[in-house]
DNA sequence: CTTGACTCTGTACTTAGGTACAAGGTTTAT
DNA sequence: ATAAACCTTGTACCTAAGTACAGAGTCAAG
């Protein structure tokens, strides 16, 4: 298999070439062997590793918590209980996302259902809730 | 009614002074009268408002979408239909983030629930999807 | 009348996740 | 052999919503 100067990884793995030397910085990538002239040189097990980072943002995790999983998968005392920690903690605070904007929705509705759309901004009671709504 | 420095507004509005310093300067608190030492005053109007822009960031609205609010407000040929269609617009944005969270949500829930929670951390199926899931 | 608490302006820093140069060196195709 | 296209580093910039100074002026209490 060939190697892959930076910018057909990023072609392949569909990023910007400059978000692959920032993951580089970050860790998230290791640092790749180099050509006499200093070009990088990758593996395609590098479009695999940036697959994974992209995927696990998908699924909402920071680039830390990223750093986090990479890790845990390198340490040989790591079991597959550890990660699904991780996982479950994140499921916990997907739902907790969730039920704030379930919140969030069920007043704005409120409000909305209250406003019959006619009349002048002024006297919206949107706008009013706004201004003096307790708690 | 006597006026407030802006320490006594923060205090009042229970936000930051370098808050209210800086909502002065994204335009969404009026600019305040002076004394002669230059010293910030403000009635309780700006308590008022502050609550105004602290409810609305509650239901997920940014200080742009903020602005854009209040000068609906002062604008005499807005409706109340105006003020409706910013909250029309914003529930389905919320909605949105809802259903995104929501996929994530089951993803993860799919993966924990192949991982026995035992074995070694390499060979746990919620970082082999990570690597390798389609789609 | 001094001391401590407050306020002023202006600028820089913060987090997260990048993106965009500039100035130079390398490779590749013609 | 030369031009286009690529790569290098380092630094600065971006959004959002603030926060944190520094250095100077002001106010209130004792």
């Amino acid at each position: 298999m060939e190697s892959l100067t930076v910018g057909q990884l990023a072609k392949k793995a569909e990023v910007n070439i400059e978000t692959i030397r920032y993951y580089e910085r970050r860790g998230l990538i290791p640092k790749p062997s180099r050509r006499e002239s200093g070009y990088r040189q990758y593996t395609q097990d590098t479009v695999t590793r940036i697959q994974f980072i992209k995927r696990a943002k998908e699924l909402g995790f920071s680039l830390r918590e990223i750093l986090e999983l990479l890790s845990l998968r390198l340490d040989p005392g790591t079991t597959c209980g550890d990660v699904k920690k991780r996982a479950d903690i994140k499921i916990a605070e997907i739902e907790e996302k969730i039920r704030i904007l379930r919140r969030m929705k069920r007043t704005l509705i409120t409000l909305t259902m209250e406003c019959k759309g006619s009349g002048p901004g002024r006297e919206c009671p949107i706008l009013e809730a706004l201004d003096s709504e307790k708690e």
